[in-house]
DNA sequence: TATACAATACGAACAAAATCGTATAATTGC
DNA sequence: GCAATTATACGATTTTGTTCGTATTGTATA
């Protein structure tokens, strides 16, 4: 019994999040240091903010050092789906089709990324 | 001089525009009852977030008879494309590829939604 | 024209998120 | 060992979003 309620992560908690995701694990300073590249903050916010996502449990943390060591608890994909999956269906009135387009069309997609794609549908087209 | 700041309309703000943007304009009562065909709500909360709303600019409004009539001020196109674009940049790590297969991997797009998907790679690879 | 009804206006309360200051404890380098 | 630095804890405040009750005004109709 552990995610049986939908954690939904704020947009700042999903910044961090993303952090999280990308290095594996990471120190409330080096997470701060990572965010402040992009926007504005304080360091004590930023700390502030993941003792409140471990409360909640969108993390897990290390406290054996003076220094927390900081996890993700919630699955990448399946928080990337879930968030994916409800700006469809509010969004795009249900139709993902019409999301990859809006993606894709801003005509910044590479050759290679197209082909990519390209790929993926064929394979969902032979489960079918 | 009109959009320049960019409006961020709120998850709430968004099923409103939603409903404008499928009917084009709507009164508060039309609105309202669209809305609680998903979800609970009050008339007067309603009211009082399309009330916001148009302070904010996000619709405009007809008050010429007693039941004022509501249009959207912001574009379907430009609202989705920038709430896409944030999303892959900060969920994604700005690959639209990978939302677009999270998108498309929930093994729910039918065979006819992937040949539409399909066709609209052609196009942008042709105009590359 | 009086009554019932439907709509808006508006303020207040509430809730959730974000921000930050300050206290305090551990750590490091002289 | 002590000062400076770096970290956490935590409360308070601010900001933003949501919800709703009540007053008021227009509208239709019996």
């Amino acid at each position: 019994m552990k995610n049986l309620k939908v954690l939904k992560p704020t947009e700042s908690e999903l910044e961090i999040l993303a952090v999280l995701w990308a290095q594996s694990e990471a120190t409330v300073r080096t997470v701060h240091e990572e965010l402040t590249k992009t926007k504005e903050a304080g360091y004590t916010t930023t700390l502030k903010l993941m003792q409140i996502m471990h409360e909640k449990g969108l993390v897990t943390r290390n406290t054996e050092s003076k220094t927390h060591i900081y996890k993700p608890a919630i699955d990448k994909q399946k928080t990337q789906s879930q968030i994916v999956n409800k700006m469809i269906s509010s969004l795009f009135a249900g139709s993902s089709v019409d999301m990859v387009m809006q993606a894709l069309g801003g005509n910044k997609t590479t050759t290679a990324e197209l082909k990519k794609i390209e790929e993926l549908i064929q394979i969902l087209k032979a489960q079918k």
